[in-house]
DNA sequence: GGCGATACTCACCTAAAGGGAAGTATCACA
DNA sequence: TGTGATACTTCCCTTTAGGTGAGTATCGCC
């Protein structure tokens, strides 16, 4: 069976390397809001409410080491620190909707109501 | 933010609730395999050599559970036992190959070559 | 001189996922 | 009597993901 290492880990499918990128409870989520526009850290948040500050950070920098975000701070007080999507990160969005839509149509047959926004 | 609940657990998004029908290192692999024929536990075994007896069986129990897969045990022995999608599993499989394409895009971004069969 | 605003980091902890190795049941066959 | 074949289960352990709460830096403002 094929396999192969990436930065001093082990992958057997395609499959573990595509989740390594848009993989874990908080990747998917940031990643479709920053679609939209550029958002600050603040902003992510508020539209985030159950991601701690943890979480949200340590994301971000994982996005932005994989190259699927970029990260800019400006030098103010109070700080401000934008999150802008790469053109690397806009080809997870397909992927995104795709597992999306499938969730919408599972939870359908499971008989949940959802509002969808 | 819209939340539920179901079977006792707490989802934010559609995403995860997705997740949770194919999501961890086993279930996609174990569905993409099963897409083009009903398979002996030991066919299974064989053809995902990485995955150890406990977490094939458990993850075999799970996707029973959800209804992706059936299970039908054949009382001879040594006993035989097969595993078959059912149609809620194969509306997971064009999900699978979106992603396994998103891997394989990712892989080549990252110049890594494999055998694609 | 202390408070609020923003964007974090750090240390510690828990829970869930996953791995390894051994054990179980049945019957045929040598 | 004991070995092989299949399809598991059980126990115990390690690793990883994620959560909690406190602390940090800067400056303007009251």
């Amino acid at each position: 069976m094929p396999e192969f290492f990436f930065d001093h880990k082990l992958y057997y499918t395609p499959i573990e390397f595509a989740l390594e990128h848009i993989g874990g409870t908080w990747k998917m989520p940031i990643l479709w809001r920053l679609q939209q526009k550029t958002l600050r850290y603040g902003e992510l948040k508020k539209d985030i409410p159950h991601i701690t500050h943890k979480m949200l950070a340590s994301q971000l920098r994982e996005l932005e080491e994989k190259g699927m975000i970029t990260r800019e701070a400006f030098a103010v007080v109070p700080p401000r620190v934008e999150y802008t999507i790469t053109d690397k990160g806009r080809k997870a969005i397909p992927v995104i909707e795709t597992i999306m839509k499938y969730g919408y149509e599972m939870m359908k047959e499971a008989g949940i109501e959802y509002p969808k926004r």
